[in-house]
DNA sequence: TTCAATGTTGCAAAGTTTGGAAACAATTGT
DNA sequence: ACAATTGTTTCCAAACTTTGCAACATTGAA
């Protein structure tokens, strides 16, 4: 079906989009302690550098993450690490709200 | 590969997945006006109401929002507007690096 | 009870995402 | 120039997501 919703909503999305697998967040979580080169994070990941290569790829087109060349690696570090806290927070609500809906079911 | 990426990734990442759909990011925008019922937002959102429904137990699972029986009607409610509001904000930070990158490509 | 209205669930088709392997590109050092 | 190292891109198959349709469920009213 032809969507009539508004493009603001489907950028919105794309950033949640890249934010929708947990290797990605896990990747942001490691370069919150320090940038990265793609051997280190596939190597935490446990896949093929070609398969976490995506992954940052996609994590830079959404903004999260810059990457710069340094010698034969390529170091990527995070540009906005107050997403991360805000992640934490929205999970932290959530988590709260779910804790008082098992405790009082009305 | 199987994985060895930690399970609280994970769960971030379906808190994410959640949100990572323009027709559940415009439900979630709507409903902060007020409740309403699934066939209210089948129409706004032109999906056939099953679709809809689905959407809604998606964010349902994910705790953001809540549904009530009234009648025949089964109304949603947003749990925790505050969500958004740093959903606004991680983009805005997003959008506002963005910006100084095209500026002042070093 | 039967009907009408609203929601949910099961299913199949179409589309998207993911990951590994191999090919290719870029950089450094010999 | 060549080889070694690291990263990216392409191709493919498997897994997952989204949608509409049809069947079923729930509620309220005639």
């Amino acid at each position: 079906m032809d969507t009539p919703i508004p493009r603001k909503y489907s950028l919105r999305a794309e950033m949640f989009k890249a934010l929708a697998h947990p290797a990605r967040i896990y990747i942001l979580d490691k370069l919150r302690e320090r940038p990265r080169c793609v051997c280190e994070l596939a190597a935490e990941l446990g896949l093929e550098k070609s398969a976490a290569s995506k992954h940052l790829s996609l994590l830079r087109a959404a903004g999260f993450v810059e990457d710069e060349r340094r010698g034969t690696l390529v170091e990527y570090r995070l540009v906005a690490p107050c997403v991360l806290d805000m992640a934490a927070c929205a999970e932290g609500t959530i988590l709260e709200n779910r804790r008082k809906r098992l405790e009082m079911p009305e």
